[in-house]
DNA sequence: TGCCAAAATCAGGAATTTCCTGATTGCGCC
DNA sequence: GGCGCAATCAGGAAATTCCTGATTTTGGCA
């Protein structure tokens, strides 16, 4: 039985490409595809995959949250964050949520199929370039990516932050959460206090100083 | 005699995934592959490939640059960038440079591979959602590479931009400039029209990548 | 297992803002 | 003198925000 695999990159040809890479493994498939952190969610609970590979900038909902929703509702699936940067609160947040391992976009191919071999048997895996970071936080016993004020904030509270400053309004985010426009208020009304923010510029500047949305379209 | 392709793109893995694709079409092989523009700049000139793959946001020599420096410099290649965004000044920076196509990310690989077949036979290739960009700027005559859309806007409209991007309120922009509520309405408007964006979240990520405010606070 | 606190959900109603259209005034410029 | 553009403002419907309060779900934990 070869290891299922669920790829999530919001870059259609990125996927194309490791797709391929993936199928020419003989111990490894690639049962499904997600172009967005929501639609990864969901298909792990519909496929439960062995292991999931996760970008972390995604639309939607960000590789870090959807890794905390999958981690917490599934048992059994481990997951790999795939990530541009090295940024200690991106390797903190993935590891946090429950990530199993952490690659550069640098890396070669080869890496993530061990990285994949090895999750799956129950280990972890670290780019290079990634356990320096780790080990000096740990080091430091620097909490991780907590001092940020983030960790105060509740998932749900994250997820509307970062559609907030996603450029979505209220509406489109109650139909996206499929929740009344009431409950998508207080969620920003609640974010906003905790914060100490009053607009949704605030807001954008700060969920991009976070890394909850990129600033570039 | 296969279409002779360069990869340059600084992400090891999406190159991988890329030459493996590009291997499987009988009529195209890879040459070579640059992990930055200036090494790019450097093989097309020893190895004159046919099309160059060039991905944007490279190091120490940006793919803008890079396509500049290689038509310059070749007469024959032809360059299709692949970029994450379809922001307008990324699409005229590179077709200015002399690209023959631009293909996002978001693509299927198919596309890339019909794209690097048309600009091999001297025609040129967009991406369906670039296609729009182009033709809006052409249709007002907005020559291309032009410097910033931020030239477009009114000194006022740019003032209450700034402030938007601030946080501040429209009552309160209203108050500080000494007009009506209704003035500022009315910029706001005009401003979001001539950026195409739709939301104080968008805006004042533009605010941000223009300059007119900080990300700090 | 049963209870508690936090999280998530929703509502009512007043105030504010947004959206769309249309209008007026002043100013530089050919 | 007329034209285009910038800046100003209005009306009115629709949407959002702001504030308060309430119910249901959920995850520990004693």
């Amino acid at each position: 039985m070869r290891i299922r695999v669920l790829l999530a990159d919001d870059h259609k040809i990125v996927r194309d490409g490791l797709r391929v890479l993936i199928e020419q493994q003989a111990d490894i498939a690639v049962v499904a595809e997600a172009e967005d952190g929501r639609t990864a969610v969901g298909l792990v609970q519909d496929l439960s995959p062995d292991v999931v590979v996760m970008d972390i900038g995604m639309p939607d909902l960000n590789g870090i949250e959807a890794t905390r929703q999958i981690i917490a509702k599934t048992s059994d699936v481990k997951v790999i964050a795939l990530s541009m940067h090295s940024d200690r609160r991106f390797v903190a947040g993935m590891l946090g949520a429950g990530a199993s391992g952490y690659l550069l976009k640098d890396s070669a191919f080869e890496e993530l199929a061990d990285a994949i071999r090895l999750v799956f048997a129950d280990q972890t895996y670290l780019s290079p370039g990634i356990t320096g970071v780790v080990i000096e936080d740990y080091v430091h016993h620097a909490s991780a990516a907590e001092d940020t004020v983030l960790a105060t904030l509740t998932a749900r509270e994250r997820e509307v932050l970062q559609l907030l400053a996603e450029g979505r309004s209220t509406k489109q985010i109650a139909s996206d959460l499929k929740v009344s426009v009431k409950t998508v208020e207080t969620h920003r009304q609640n974010v906003m206090k905790k914060l100490n923010l009053h607009s949704i510029a605030d807001l954008t500047k700060y969920a991009i100083r976070e890394g909850l949305t990129a600033l570039e379209r």
